[in-house]
This record gives C-alpha cells, sequence and structure tokens, in this order.
DNA sequence: AGTAATTTTCAGAAACTTTTGAAAGTTTAG
DNA sequence: CTAAACTTTCAAAAGTTTCTGAAAATTACT
C-alpha cells in the first residue's frame, strides 16, 4: 500500500468509527487530517483536502473544539486561523469520554433521579418497575464514578497495571 | 410523579440514551419496556403500547435479540412469540459492549493493520502519519484486550475491587 | 388440502441529519 | 473610514435513517 492510500484509508476509518462515537463523519474526518498533519492546518487546505464546503468546515472544526480535540493557532502577523489536534490518543479517549458522560449519561441519571419519586404502589407492574430503574441508577452511578477516576489516572497506569490486575 | 408518568420518563430516556449507542429509538424504548414489564410481551402488545408499526416492531425485535439483549420464548399451546429482555444491567453491558467492539473497534483495527504495510519513506508527512497510526493501533489492541477482560470479570469483581484500586 | 393466525418483507413516505454556498458579519491594517 | 481578508450564519438541497402498512410468506390446526 502507498503513503496516499494509506493516508486516505485512515481518514476514512476515523471517519466511520467516529460516526459510532456522535463524532459525525466529516468532523472526524478533519480530527483525522490533522492528527496526522506535522503542522496546523487553515480552514483553506482542510476544505481542499477533504473537498468540502466553507460551512461545513467552519462547522465541524468548531463543534471539534467543542468537544476538546482540537485546538485554534494564531500565528502572530497572519490573519488566518490554524488547527490542530490533541495528538496524545490517551487524552483524546478521556475527552471523548468525558463529553459523551455529560451529554448522555447524565441526561439518563437525572431521569432515574425523578423516577424515584414514584409513590409506592402495589402489583407486579410496580415492584419490576421499581426493582429495574433502582438496578440502572446504582450501575450509572458507578460508571459514572469510574469514569471520574478514569480520566484522572494516567495512561501508564492504566494500560500497565490495570491489565496485569485483571489477569 | 405518577407512575404511570415515570414509567413514560424511563422509556423516554432510555430511547435517548440507545440512539447514542448505536442502538436506535424504538429499539431502545422496546428493550426498556420488556426491562420494567413483569411478564414477557407479544409484537401486539409491544405494537399498543409504544405506537408503532407492526413492521417497526418486527424488525426492531429482531435487531435486539441480534445484539443479544432480548429474547424469544414459545408458550406451548400459544401461536404467538413472547418476548423478553436480559434484566441483568451489567450482562447488558458487556453484551452491548462486545457488540460495538464487533462492529466498530474492529474494522479501525483492521485498516490500520493494513496501514503498516505503507513502505518507508522520507518527509515529515510520513513520519507524523506512521507515529500517530501506530499510537493508535497500539491504543486499540489494548482497548481491545481490556473488553475481553471486561467481559469475563463479574459484576461484583467489576464494582467491588476495581473501584476500590482506583482510588 | 384449506384456512386462519402470525410473522416477515419491502417499497415508498416521513423524519432527521448533514452539507452546501452565498450573503452577512467581523476584524485588522493602512 | 475603507477595503481586504477572513469567519460565521442560515435557508435550502442532498443524503441517510427510520417507520409504515399492505402484501407475501410461513406456520399450525382441522
Amino acid at each position: 500500500m502507498e503513503f496516499e492510500e494509506g493516508r486516505e484509508k485512515f481518514i476514512q476509518a476515523w471517519g466511520t468509527l467516529g460516526s459510532s462515537w456522535g463524532i459525525n463523519r466529516t468532523m472526524a474526518q478533519i480530527q483525522a487530517l490533522l492528527l496526522i498533519s506535522p503542522e496546523s492546518m487553515t480552514t483553506e487546505s482542510i476544505m481542499e483536502e477533504l473537498n468540502i464546503s466553507r460551512g461545513n468546515a467552519n462547522m465541524s472544526l468548531r463543534a471539534l473544539m467543542d468537544w476538546g480535540v482540537v485546538f485554534k493557532e494564531n500565528r502572530p502577523g497572519e490573519r488566518k486561523d490554524y488547527f490542530y489536534a490533541e495528538k496524545d490518543i490517551w487524552k483524546v479517549a478521556v475527552q471523548v469520554t468525558r463529553e459523551r458522560r455529560r451529554r448522555e449519561l447524565e441526561p439518563l441519571i437525572r431521569v432515574l433521579g425523578q423516577v424515584e419519586s414514584v409513590p409506592q404502589e402495589d402489583g407486579e407492574e410496580y415492584q419490576e418497575f421499581k426493582k429495574v430503574t433502582e438496578d440502572i441508577s446504582k450501575f450509572a452511578d458507578k460508571v459514572d464514578g469510574l469514569f471520574d477516576k478514569l480520566a484522572k489516572a494516567d495512561e501508564h497506569w492504566f494500560v500497565g497495571n490495570f491489565l496485569k490486575l485483571l489477569r
């Protein structure tokens, strides 16, 4: 496989992964492009490289910055914005996980909290509802706590000790 | 909050969570409904409860069975199929994670493997590409291995010891 | 075999998401 | 202040996913 081909395959594959992770295809492709670019890039060059419109490039870049995985750089004496990606893949994973928790897990935990106030009632229907929502509540809290700890642990600890401990 | 209201809120919230987890809204709602139902349910009653078409119900139930989180039960002397959900939330999480790995992580790992064969070249572009794809490859393999171990660990071990170890 | 109950399929409709590109807005330098 | 450089917005178009409902297929009973 040639370099150019590999490059494109990687951008493509990352784009596909992204769309199943709450980051849409263009966003993920821009991220992939910035990940493998040794220099930060302008909106123009990103548009050109990926054949996307100015509007799309702008919107996706802002969303990526919002996710905290891409940053803007200002070069003194230059008007253009330059963009670069977080390249420490552990940090990217932590950041994406953090955002997903905020966007997805938290709303569920909120609803489960509200649901606790359902007054006691007789009947199997109620019993089962109570049991399942409580189980999920406990589990969600645990996962939530785990995210916190993981975000604080550093990669070395994670990949080294954790895997050993699980053996 | 009334029982009925809580019930609906829960189904709603689970549906929303589902759509960000690769399980679409209807699928997740059906799963929620089955989770809190003390008895297994027929296609008919699911359709009625959620106001969805027969086609949708049938398709979503099959997809849920495909994910391994909902099962079919055959009652002797009855023609209808009855459906019930896996209620152990730890098992559900393991199962969903396993499927997502298969559908999402594996294709990326495959591409990264192919990309390794890109012949060496001079230039920063190549260096950066190599470095990043190798980093991601290593990370993906580790996450992949972690999934395996997690699937084998049981919930008690997980919530008890693991959280303690992370302190 | 015939019939009724039930499940599956699938083409088109509806809903939702993403992308475009042109226009409006903002910033900076002279 | 003006103009050029650059960024942002937004309405409409394109693309994608999900859902419907009726027809076809399957099953199982008499």
